[in-house]
DNA sequence: AACAGGAATATGTCTATACAAAAGGAATTG
DNA sequence: CAATTCCTTTTGTATAGACATATTCCTGTT
């Protein structure tokens, strides 16, 4: 059933398959001790290169652990690896078949608050803008944004004036590749959030929060609510 | 500031970074064609093998989109990914500085209820082991865990009592590599998750949900419900 | 027994070359 | 004009060989 006698050729992704069926029955236990690079490419009748392929995506995906000298093992404790999309609401809503709708609701600029400064690093000299707004799915409420952006980071700001298209939008256009922080928790609508997404007060809602930065330099810090209704999902 | 005038050598690393910083500082923006393999493995004065290893990853990550003949270029809307630890709970407990602690609270045989028939593919002949169980960070409740067990995918699951281990932790030693679909929402806290999580019903709880199959086989689904103050972290 | 140093070894990466496969684009044909 | 076929470009993957680098393990010394 193993033993490759050279049918087709052997492909990284076949030799992958083949480790993760080995470990799947057994053969391998946690925490085992796989053959080398070497041995194993004899035994698949492939290159090393290949064989090395494999089982460096396999220690990415986190399912080996890899060590010089020390060699390949199979994982202990499967801290397993979620992957989720975040992608922007509109795509979200419109990949659900719903009409996006998108409503400004405030634009001010202001100096920083200490939480914010304190949050992120902005410099308390800076101004920032402070923007909520609203995205529907259909007629319902979807999200309700409250987000904080650093003028000084992204001087172009100032002239955007988020009545057509929503912050997140714009900026995911005008700033590349920043790095940024997200957490998800789950929280009583405040007042605000609940008038906003038609909840009563103290209803739970579901929040994401993303800080970003580029190289170091505080960009936005949003909060985004979700009704009860919302859902992450991820299959891994 | 950039033509490698062959330094010390140029690794797929400093390919990675390089191209990174272009789209960065905009020499490359968004939805743009980037050179092929080759120029650019000219350019940057290594092999095409290390070009493409360099451009491999950064698609995997999400910064470009490859095609073939058609070219690399730079992702127009960065559907970000975000990658999350899923660890065993008392690690995540013990990683925090606070001891763990752990009580079963109810194990009993059943045959499957028709939503976990529908949700899984559980066969409705079969029987399944349902557990209900507390985590404590401290003397702090951390997660109310409900879960059902497929007796047919896992037959030892009828020897072990879980009185001392989690099936969470017990679950993850005996089952290899299977395949699971994770969700997370906001909830309130039903009469039975209030009390044990020690607050009050209808308050905001944070729920995870895992169904994990092995090869299509049915293995287990679990909700796990977290109090207000769990937060779900990320950094990409 | 403790420690230091060196040899051995498994993985990490790069190179050059070759062929495969996908897909855009052009030429051909109905 | 539209559909089809074929050519060509670009990425995808495999290979053999080489050297780099981190660690373990062993050995000899104190």
């Amino acid at each position: 059933m193993s033993e490759n006698a050279s049918a087709e050729r052997t492909g990284f992704r076949e030799v992958k398959e083949d480790i993760v069926s080995r470990i799947k029955n057994r053969t391998w236990g946690p925490g085992e001790l796989l053959p080398g690079e070497v041995e194993l490419s004899r035994q698949f009748g492939c290159a090393r290169a290949t064989v090395n392929r494999a089982m460096r995506e396999l220690a990415e995906e986190g399912v080996l652990e890899r060590k010089r000298k020390a060699g390949t093992r199979v994982v202990q404790n499967p801290v397993r690896h979620a992957r989720f999309e975040i992608p922007i609401v509109r795509h979200e809503v419109e990949a659900s078949g719903a009409e996006y709708r998108y409503a400004l609701v405030k634009r001010e600029v202001l100096t920083p608050p200490d939480w914010l400064q304190a949050r992120m690093g902005v410099n308390s000299a800076d101004r920032v803008i402070h923007v909520q707004c609203m995205h529907y799915s259909g007629n319902s409420p979807y999200q309700f944004e409250d987000r904080w952006i650093n003028i000084a980071a992204v001087p172009k700001v100032e002239q955007a004036d988020f009545t057509s298209t929503s912050p997140n939008e714009w900026l995911v256009n005008e700033v590349p590749l920043s790095k940024a922080e997200i957490s998800f928790s789950a929280s009583s609508a405040s007042d605000e959030v609940a008038r906003f997404l038609e909840l009563k007060s103290g209803e739970p809602v579901f929040v994401a929060e993303r800080a970003t930065w580029l190289e170091e330099l505080p960009i936005t810090y949003a909060r985004m609510s979700f009704p009860e209704s919302y859902r992450l999902v991820s299959s891994l």
